[in-house]
DNA sequence: GCCCACCCGTAC
DNA sequence: GACGTACGGGTGGGCC
């Protein structure tokens, strides 16, 4: 025999108004109103507690007006428009209630009771039991004995009998009784003077309304007289307080049913509305279940077939290689994971070797054997930073394909903030649990061993559980991932494609004359020394230039320079723009600049990168870091190829040490002003669209506009004021950091700002709507789906809140602008020929670098610039400036 | 010898 | 306090 289906049907609205007056009125520190969502949401969750139904709906008011309005002008003439911190709360308590996984249910046109009262009846003849979660006692005409009431406030239930006890009449007199009393608060007009007692009362003398209304001549007194007065108007008020019980509804009782919470919403809404105990809960429940682990260490053939095997089998497998070296062009295998269910994996070591060390298959053997899976795109990969491992089988001729999750990108596509996107983070973040860490088993520092000369019994356990942990974690993200489209798309279609790219870019490398740069430092030297006798002559003594503790001794408390600036620590900024204005009128301080320029010339690039060369490849390759920047860019690391000097003729020499190796040419492409052509299109600001549309120089027309000028008129200084302008926008920047950066005083900045403003209004607009946008949402988002989330948009602290800002600002341009240059890279490298000698060598955020067959220039000059500028259709026209030289300078 | 915070400067 | 995103070199102090 099966038990009787109960369904739960809540009365949202009546708990939201309940909790809103009966609680104190919480906010949290962003200062949004809170109270009732907590209250609603404590209702609910003991409710699940008492009731823990399969079945359940939550039902709330819509917004607007109902049939009740059509039937009578007058019906809730008399309620009071809704407080103004409740209004807020309803939106996001809709939102938590479908992230508790609850069926919810807002239906226009009619009010939560009646939906209420439709479902009730509909599943009392589907044969469920029924309770009603409200505080409504209008409700109370929906009991028999299947509905009952629960009032989840203060725990009392209602069936028949109690209707009866507490009303004096039984549910099916319950809209009679309702009639007679009528409803100040929803202007439902009854009987003047008929309250509870004597509406109940009269129902027992009579037996209902409609007999009361007969015998309405026999009554007397001033009771009498009102009710013979109200009698034209007692049907139209039975019909108001009369629910419907037949209202449309998209879903039968039987559709609602529970769902899984989603706890990564919860999660986000209890941080944000401060409900910090039920944060801990939702952090505590999503994590997925501990598994015991169970690892293997393969040893011998017949037990790798046997895992290879259901390798093959397996929809997707996660795998990680374990090598002698992070530096991923030289990295030799020396042992692979696998892993395919949580909690098991398996350790294939083939390179171990130190004295004891176990026989193990040889390296040929087990990348012999697995070639063909891992070059197999139709077997899906899932692994933590994929292009290393892809790299290092490169290394050893394997063309890693399938390369579908990468538990990283996973991690960064969903929240691009967090600090960490490594596999011991993550671990730790997503499934509390603590893993083995590298330096754990290989120590650290001169004595770290490499992989290979670690025993068995402590790598097999690490490496087992790397690829373990990197399976778990791609299930638990994904599952975050997966149905949300713009961001799975990113995913699928941007970052993960992207892998392949930059793996072959770094591989390629750079050629760089180390010769050429020797020169310049054994040259820059030379200057630097006669620089610092200078300076110490005009100090009086010998200190480090390459201090500024020192420097700032000496300028300041020796020679008593006025100090212009301090650092954010409070001590007097020795920074270049200080020691600019300072050198107007001292000799020091321009001696010291000059030696910094050089200083810095030598130490981070000519002297740096020489030793950044590969021995084997003779070349410098770079790591691209897919998950560094918050906003979507790549950085570039070991060396940074993104930010080699290019503005002052000094620096640019570095450039000319990036050559073109014989038969080959350098060609660098690189978009004009892309994020000012993003501003025109995310703000549809009609000039700046024009301007673009045009062709014109845009901070000359920008100048024009500014400075009322036609655009031939337009000064130097009048068009360097006006890029200023175009860069202070794309980066938030205030009228205060505008005349500082141009040397002007506040107010003219500000009369800058404003007639841009006055010129450019769609673009005060668009940085408005962001703002505002970024508030609602708690994140912002590139043209392509790409989210950086915000969660200080709405600090209380001034400088917390204006920096997120101006995030909220930039990261749509900057952010658009890298997807755009990944896409094109990725068109690119499925285009570019691989057999005469040309390759992507570099990306620099707005630039692509590629090394060149000549005989291939010029095709391949026109494909680069197609590609690039049809990466994005925007509504101005994308454009790519191409220079083609022996060497990175030349080329611009 | 190693690590880290701080200051500074390079790029887009 | 006031301009977004990065990486990295040198100093100098603390720690082992």
């Amino acid at each position: 025999m099966s038990k009787q289906r109960l369904l739960v049907l809540v009365d949202g609205s009546s708990y939201l108004f309940r909790a809103y007056h009966a609680l104190p009125k919480f906010t949290n520190q962003a200062g949004e109103p809170t109270g009732a969502i907590y209250g609603v949401v404590n209702m609910l969750k003991k409710l699940r507690v008492d009731y823990p139904s399969e079945y359940l709906g939550v039902i709330f008011d819509a917004r607007g007006k109902t049939f009740r309005d059509e039937m009578y002008a007058e019906y809730k003439a008399n309620r009071p428009p809704m407080p103004e911190d409740l209004s807020p709360q309803i939106e996001p308590l809709h939102e938590v209630v479908k992230a508790l996984g609850m069926p919810l249910l807002v239906v226009p046109g009619v009010e939560a009771d009646d939906v209420i009262g439709t479902l009730a009846t509909q599943a009392r003849d589907a044969g469920f039991k029924v309770v009603i979660s409200t505080g409504d006692k209008d409700i109370a005409q929906l009991v028999d004995e299947n509905v009952t009431l629960v009032n989840t406030m203060d725990d009392k239930t209602l069936d028949p009998a109690g209707v009866q006890e507490k009303f004096g009449v039984p549910p099916e007199l319950i809209v009679d009784y309702l009639t007679l009393i009528g409803d100040t608060v929803d202007n439902v007009p009854g009987v003047p003077k008929v309250g509870p007692k004597t509406a109940a009362k009269w129902l027992v003398q009579y037996g209902s309304l409609d007999a009361i209304i007969e015998n309405a001549h026999e009554v007397k007194g001033k009771v009498g007289e009102n009710l013979r007065a109200a009698l034209d108007q007692l049907p139209l008020s039975r019909d108001l307080v009369t629910l419907r019980c037949d209202v449309e509804l998209e879903h039968a009782p039987d559709a609602l049913t529970m769902g899984e919470p989603d706890l990564p919403k919860l999660k986000e809404f209890f941080a944000r509305f401060e409900f910090n105990t039920w944060l801990s809960e939702a952090t505590a429940a999503d994590v997925p279940e501990p598994v015991e682990a169970h690892y293997e260490v393969v040893l011998d053939e017949n037990h790798y077939d046997q895992w290879l095997q259901r390798l093959r089998e397996a929809d997707a497998f996660a795998f990680d290689t374990e090598t002698t070296s992070l530096e991923y062009v030289d990295a030799v295998v020396v042992g692979i994971s696998f892993a395919i269910e949580p909690g098991h994996a398996a350790y294939v070591p083939c390179g171990h070797d130190y004295p004891g060390a176990p026989t193990q298959l040889s390296r040929e053997v087990v990348l012999g054997k697995i070639k063909d899976l891992l070059e197999d795109p139709d077997h899906p990969k899932i692994g933590q930073n994929l292009k290393y491992d892809m790299s290092v089988l490169a290394n050893h001729g394997i063309t890693l394909r399938g390369v579908r999750y990468d538990t990283m990108l996973e991690s960064y596509v969903l929240d691009s903030t967090a600090t960490r996107h490594d596999m011991d983070s993550l671990a730790l973040k997503f499934l509390r649990r603590k893993t083995i860490h590298f330096e754990d088993i290989a120590g650290k520092g001169a004595k770290q061993l490499t992989f290979n000369q670690i025993a068995l019994d402590e790598a097999a356990p690490y490496a087992a559980e790397d690829a373990d942990v990197t399976l778990q974690l791609h299930q638990h993200l994904w599952k975050n991932l997966a149905g949300d489209e713009p961001l799975e798309r990113l995913f699928n279609e941007l970052e993960m494609p992207l892998v392949e790219v930059l793996s072959a870019v770094e591989r390629n490398g750079v050629r760089v004359d180390v010769d050429m740069l020797k020169a310049q430092s054994r040259e820059l030297a030379q200057r630097l020394k006669t620089l610092e006798s200078e300076a110490h002559e005009l100090a009086g003594g010998p200190f480090n230039l390459g201090s500024p503790r020192q420097i700032q001794e000496i300028l300041y408390d020796k020679q008593g320079l006025p100090v212009l600036a301090k650092t954010p620590k409070g001590q007097p900024s020795t920074a270049e723009s200080v020691l600019q204005e300072l050198a107007e009128n001292y000799e020091l301080p321009r001696v010291i600049l000059e030696h910094r320029a050089l200083a810095k010339l030598r130490s981070t690039y000519t002297d740096a990168l020489p030793a950044c060369v590969n021995e084997r490849t003779g070349r410098v390759h770079t790591s691209y870091r897919q998950a560094v920047a918050s906003t979507g860019r790549l950085s570039s690391s070991e060396p940074n190829l993104q930010n080699i000097p290019i503005r002052t003729p000094e620096g640019r020499k570095i450039r000319q040490a990036f050559v073109a190796p014989p038969g080959t040419v350098l060609l660098a492409a690189d978009y004009s002003q892309i994020e000012l052509r993003i501003m025109a299109h995310l703000s549809q600001d009609a000039g700046l669209c024009s301007a673009f549309a045009n062709g014109q120089d845009i901070h000359r027309a920008t100048a024009a506009e500014v400075f009322g000028l036609a655009p031939d008129d337009v000064t130097g200084e009048q068009r360097r004021r006006a890029k200023a302008i175009n860069f202070g926008l794309i980066y938030g920047m205030s009228a205060f950091g505008l005349g500082k950066q141009l040397g002007i005083d506040r107010a003219e900045a500000q009369d800058y700002v404003d007639r841009y403003f006055e010129r450019y209004p769609g673009v005060r607009t668009y940085m408005e709507q962001t703002k505002e946008s970024a508030r609602e949402r708690g994140f912002v988002e590139t043209v392509f789906g790409r989210r950086l989330h915000l969660p200080e948009i709405k600090a209380r602290n001034f400088q917390r809140r204006s920096y997120a800002e101006r995030t909220a600002i930039n990261a749509p341009m900057q952010g658009t602008a890298a997807d755009i240059i990944k896409r094109a890279m990725i068109k690119l490298h499925r285009r570019v020929p691989t057999d005469a000698g040309t390759q992507m060598i570099m990306q620099v955020h707005d630039e692509l670098v590629f090394e060149v067959a000549e005989a291939e220039l010029e095709s391949l000059k026109s494909m680069v610039v197609e590609e690039m500028t049809q990466a994005a259709e925007l509504s101005v026209p994308l454009v790519v400036d191409v220079g083609v030289g022996s060497n990175w300078d030349e080329a611009h």
